[in-house]
DNA sequence: CAACTTAACTTAATCGATTTAGTTAATTAA
DNA sequence: TTAATTAACTAAATCGATTAAGTTAAGTTG
């Protein structure tokens, strides 16, 4: 076995001090041109690279990033990570990923792992029971020690840190526009419950593109379901009760799999996208592109939000003592991917 | 802005040296038990955690595993992931996650960087390009550093290494014999050229199958296409005149999107699935769990596939000097999953 | 009472790198 | 010739933690 080449071995080996080394190698014009020379010539030869941890513990920087999110299994979060991936190595920078499979304890595990000199800063997207609990102390902590933060897409109030969001809200009313444009009259919507935030911005674009054709809302078309990530049995159990007593003409729903289990009622009951019936989902994966039919899709850009957001990180983090104290929020705007479940705009 | 506590500030603050806090944390004996209980109780009401990066260097152990991967927009390697992320953590170990994009180039930096003392082992999948290139000296190298690495899924030979893989030959066999258990017996297969080795293999599986039954197999009924990972347009329309050109009862695909897209070809053609056409997909992801009619699908059991890869390499991490320079290579046995897509055994 | 233990600490080395503050010997200026 | 300057290094501090090797003062033993 090999062992790495530190500073001290070239230095004993070509019997210089361990200073001479560093700064032979750094190009320090107090070493003369032959030690230099000697000394980067052994080094290359040898491929000497410095120790990253070292240079960590000296710098007091790491130049890693750790992004917390929920779940990895789920394609928009695959997205963003690839975004972050993408602008972190641009920048130099590395990524440390950590799941918090939704749950609380974990969170906060990972943050206090992450938090005690494995990373310079954080990119997280709470989990649905942080959201419950409301409990952030952890966030605050990590703040607090300097360590600047950017919340993406499930962003709670109250936290010094800048957010990257999709335009939630404004990405529902161009899905739901689009149905009405399209002659829907009777559109349902399947969300979430109100504390989940994008959940609830989604409804709310769903109600402003209804006020805005001055088209009253019924009440018995809104599903929240508790769980926007999976569809579990008594979610599918809700959707198919939903689809059955509607008599609807239109569905949004706030993610594929929700539109994706609504599409099989509706084929069941005998009704046929889009002619009885249209869908627009909120989410661009596979699923939405691959059904039969395919499914018209509000498109998050999931990887221009991580670079976005790790943009914003890397930029806090190279000018530290910057300290406006100044927060911003920003908004990555979507876009409606027209596909075979929504009828043809007569423009 | 609250400083991290650090042994030395609280040696200051509490009046001894740095070594006592060390020892009074770590209950050393030789610290008598009223000081011992006075620095915890300091340590703990001020949340004190020791640096990791500090305890990396002292240790020369970072408790942290590197992954390599090709793509991590990709339902099977993001199971993966969670398998490795799952075991790590039970092993108080991180995980850092870079993607190489299928690059050579980026694959080797990856490497480099996270040799230099980020990392103590690595767990990786082989880029395409590498994989062409045939160029494997940064995995020789960071080997030859002490730094075990495990492969998984897409290997290459010649490394002093574990491995672990998909039994790729017994799952494609799986989904073809029930296949033809079912009453298939004239079943096609879309794969791809025999160079990329999973598809090789499959294909291998693939006629076992028939060689088990004594069916002849017609070389008409096998479609290689150039690329395993993505359906671009010239696979589409290979795709759609095998479909088209061959009367086909039963049909395997080596990943979902050729199934999806088969089946796409197969509705238009007003045949129906699996009454005229039976369908088995090797991959069991969200397309072939959501489509309709939902697909059977040979499972490849990512997560187990990712424990079981980071558990072989924390236990060489663990055991350091163990050093008997044996190598294995475990396979991951796969599973049929009965979907729509087939016609129900009578047993 | 001198020699020896022991309890309870502190000093200093170490991990690998950087950097400030010395230290030489040779060169230049006065 | 002597002081001042400079080139080319080396020593030592530092980052934050651990730990082997001292160091005290008190207590114990013969």
């Amino acid at each position: 076995m090999k062992r790495k080449l530190t500073l001290k071995s070239i230095a004993k080996e070509m019997d210089v001090s361990i200073s001479t080394v560093s700064k032979a190698l750094r190009d320090s014009p107090e070493i003369s041109e032959e030690t230099r020379e000697k000394i980067k010539a052994y080094a290359k030869l040898y491929n000497y690279k410095p120790n990253n941890i070292a240079l960590s513990l000296k710098n007091r920087k790491t130049n890693t990033i750790g992004v917390i999110i929920p779940q990895i299994v789920h394609h928009f979060f695959t997205t963003v990570i690839r975004g972050i991936e993408a602008e972190a190595r641009e920048n130099n920078y590395n990524v440390i990923i950590c799941l918090s499979n939704n749950d609380f304890d974990k969170e906060v595990l990972n943050m206090e792992l992450l938090a005690n000199g494995s990373t310079d800063g954080f990119i997280l997207s709470v989990s649905k029971e942080t959201m419950q609990k409301e409990d952030y102390h952890h966030l605050n902590e990590v703040i607090e020690q300097g360590m600047p933060v950017v919340m993406f897409d499930r962003v709670v109030e109250g936290i010094p840190c800048d957010r990257v969001l999709i335009n939630d809200t404004q990405g529902a009313k161009k899905g739901v526009t689009h149905m009405i444009r399209s002659g829907c009259r009777k559109i349902g919507i399947i969300t979430s419950e109100d504390y989940v935030s994008v959940g609830r911005l989604r409804t709310e674009g769903y109600l402003d593109a209804h006020d805005d054709f001055g088209i009253e809302v019924d009440e018995n078309r809104i599903l929240k379901l508790d769980n926007i990530d999976d569809l579990d049995e008594s979610a599918k159990k809700r959707i198919k009760t939903f689809i059955e007593n509607n008599d609807l003409d239109g569905l949004f729903t706030v993610n594929e799999l929700f539109a994706v289990y609504a599409a099989r009622v509706i084929a069941k009951a005998g009704k046929t996208v889009p002619d009885d019936i249209s869908i627009v989902c909120f989410t661009d994966g596979e699923l939405s592109e691959h059904m039969m039919p395919s499914i018209t899709a509000v498109s998050q850009h999931g990887e221009e939000m991580g670079r976005k957001a790790a943009s914003i990180l890397i930029n806090k983090l190279e000018r530290p003592e910057d300290e406006t104290e100044e927060y911003g929020t920003s908004y990555i705007e979507t876009s409606l991917i027209e596909r075979e479940s929504t009828r043809k705009l007569n423009r």
